[in-house]
DNA sequence: GCTATTGTGAACCTTTCGGTCCAGAATGCA
DNA sequence: TGCATTCTGGACCGAAAGGTTCACAATAGC
């Protein structure tokens, strides 16, 4: 053995995560994600493969994170207050310009459908994967199964709404209200 | 005088407007857009000046006629019908792939917020208006002011929500059925 | 302290991008 | 018919993209 990978992998990834996450795929070049990571050409194809596979990466990152994020709020709180919560920290609790990135796996679908259908369809795999969620926290919460799959989907609209609305910059107060009136919404479908 | 325009203009722009549409903005090179208006180089910059010039003008041709296509539905039908029907017929009327292209203001929010700011405005400056004419209608069907106003939010939010899921190519049964609901939703929360 | 091993930075390469330029072709007018 | 005008196709350009290569440097084992 020899020289040991001198960067913190860990921490550059993050990095570039969220660099990905706010320019997307094609705005972001080589040159911001070496220098955001502080390492050199050849360290990254060595580490990484390639731009398009540390895409992939950093996107299943992002997708597990979320997941994780639901399911720890899940084990903490009632099934609904657990979701609710999850959409409204995104934006009170969002330090940095974070709130304004909206979903990476949204951003992802929009940005490749129809340019690199493998990886919209990847991102669109992950966000079935999240309303699976919604759906067994609306099941917990006490909904008929064919209940909590339609509003399960409802749920998954909403998501993709606010998202989009949270790169338009608008005045964070809609957002929450929005969240206010959605779920006061889906709490009375439920019973 | 001398030698015409000799390429249909109008013709041209619907072209590039739809690759536009379909693919976004960054992924669009100048190759496709002149193999798909059939014009040479020259003749694209002295008609359109520059690429990103160009696409400002389909995106507000786009706006227009989205705008123009509600308002005229508003003269045939009642308010909330026009404006179902408007989401139904992206769908069910869409001849070709279009119903898998989404909208495509929200597409560039998504695609322009955090590389080209001014064309994320421009485009979300374009859904306010939208917006304000759900106003308009929610108005019209007897809604109260306030009432019209939160009303409008939700359905621009379910319009952002639902554009993305379009594009996401899930069965087509799931988004007339999510119409359906968010509209019986809609409408009860009026009166 | 020498050497084999392996990660690193920088120079380099190929392709493709958006944009410019110009010779020539096609027209209206005299 | 000939001239002036102007639009067109295609060659051309510099910049920047993603990716490759390689000499060097830093370490572990002896």
């Amino acid at each position: 053995m020899a020289r040991p990978i001198e960067f913190d992998r860990p921490q550059a990834v993050n990095r570039a995560l969220a660099l990905f996450w706010r320019q997307g795929y094609q705005a972001t070049t080589l040159a911001e994600l070496l220098q955001t990571m502080g390492i050199g050409r050849s360290s990254f194809y060595a580490a990484f493969t390639d731009k398009r596979t540390f895409f992939i990466e950093c996107l299943d990152l992002w997708a597990a994170r979320t997941l994780d994020l639901l399911q720890r709020a899940r084990t903490e709180r009632p099934p609904m207050d657990a979701l609710q919560d999850f959409f409204e920290r995104s934006f009170v609790g969002a330090r940095g310009a974070k709130a304004h990135w909206g979903c990476m796996l949204v951003n992802t679908v929009l940005e490749m459908a129809g340019v690199d259908d493998e990886l919209a369809a990847r991102a669109s795999h992950h966000m079935d994967e999240m309303q699976r969620f919604f759906q067994a926290c609306l099941l917990d919460a006490g909904a008929t199964p064919a209940r909590a799959e339609e509003l399960a989907a409802m749920l998954m609209l909403f998501n993709e709404g606010i998202r989009v609305s949270s790169r338009r910059r608008l005045p964070e107060a809609q957002h929450l209200q929005s969240i206010t009136v959605t779920f006061r919404l889906i709490r009375s479908a439920i019973a």
